[in-house]
DNA sequence: GCAAAAGTGTTAGGTATACACCCATGC
DNA sequence: GCATGGGTGTATACCTAACACTTTTGC
């Protein structure tokens, strides 16, 4: 593979990941220090690295969301390419921006470098243009809640029907009735029952769930 | 704005429009010669072309419709960025790809160069990406369809009932009703009445609507 | 008056919503 | 036995889908 003509190569080309996941009843983004003197110093930015000149975007978000925030096998997908001439204030770098979606096993517990989930709430004034990504990015999460089974990269692989509903309510911020909610999912065939039952808990244990297709799937509207 | 460092310099960044309009009650895309020796000749694909050092991706699409295929203030969105290393088989070439929607009366009358459009389903074996790239952009359009009021980029400004209805009947490959159809887009306010009414059809003139809005704005499904 | 497309209502079935109580378990 | 969350049914309103005939115009 040839690189391509020199005049034709102003660009560096970038990956971001907007690593989302749920921690504490909230939705959470991963952040750390962005270290960038002089315009980009105490500030957090998502994770996010260089293409290299042997892989794709995809492979690159891989293996960025590997060095820089030690997580593998998980759920990604293209964003949105962000190239304003002056997102990065230092040079032209063009970024191809993705979504990832980790477990609450991960998200819970989670320790890699200076890493760390933080509720999107609290996430305002990032570095570049991740403020803008952010947005976007959750806005593609909710539109993707309403008509797809996206929803099982954020829960365990067995789950109550409970937590799923919870999960539902924290990403749309939308409360369900108890009742309806498991109508719609049974009656949508998104979950079915493992036979499982929870275990070690002080009260009446939940039946465990699991999705019914591992693969992204439409259905219809959860409004 | 500084060049990126030579090392990591190593891909072109380019734009793809998939341009899309009705011709004829057909789904229609733009394409034009490829002539890329050796690899790219009798060969047909969108317009594209590379970005400039100056330029964000969105001022690069919009400078590619106009300059290749003539077209200006057309409808566009991003749609997906391609970056598979071999894409382009003589250099590395990432290329943010575009969809672009155009109006009937431009689409029927087209003429520029040698763009043509052409019905999707006799789009195969494209340059580069550019199946994939149609598959994708004709995907996205019937998403929107569906939840949105872009079909009003399909469309004159002044339209029938029965003129909407074809539109989508067209994009997503299904018939409607006619009365519940009528029904359906008054009940959302997706369009309005002009008070105006066709003039020289030798049938009776039927009532011209408008979209309501001209943002796009998200309704619920027309299933 | 005939050809062509415009325009219009009703019914039935299904989906969405609102709502409250009993159940199983651990302590 | 009490605290905690699990689990269940029904009635109503709304939306969707199926369906056929009359109207207006040009020629």
């Amino acid at each position: 593979m040839k690189k391509a003509p020199e005049r034709l190569r102003f660009s560096a080309l970038a990956v971001d990941a907007v690593v989302l996941g749920i921690v504490d009843g909230e939705l959470c983004g991963l952040v750390s220090e962005v270290n960038r003197p002089p315009y980009y110093v105490n500030i957090l930015g998502f994770l996010g690295g260089l293409i290299n000149i042997e892989e794709n975007a995809d492979e690159a978000c891989e293996r960025v969301l590997y060095e820089k925030g030690g997580l593998k096998n998980v759920y990604v997908e293209q964003l949105y390419t962000f190239s304003e001439v002056e997102r990065d204030k230092r040079n032209r770098v063009i970024s191809v921006a993705y979504i990832a979606l980790v477990r609450p096993d991960t998200a819970a517990s989670y320790k890699f470098a200076d890493a760390s989930f933080v509720p999107l709430k609290k996430l305002k004034n990032l570095a570049y243009d991740h403020d803008e990504m952010l947005q976007m990015a959750k806005s593609r999460l909710q539109g993707k809640f309403a008509y797809t089974n996206i929803a099982q990269y954020l829960l365990p692989r067995h789950f109550t029907l409970s937590e799923l509903q919870a999960t539902y309510e924290i990403v749309l911020q939308k409360e369900f009735d108890k009742r309806n909610f498991r109508k719609k999912v049974l009656s949508l065939d998104l979950v079915k029952e493992t036979g499982l039952v929870q275990d070690g808990v002080k009260n009446r244990p939940a039946a465990l769930y699991e999705f019914s297709s591992q693969k992204i799937k439409e259905f219809q509207l959860l409004t």
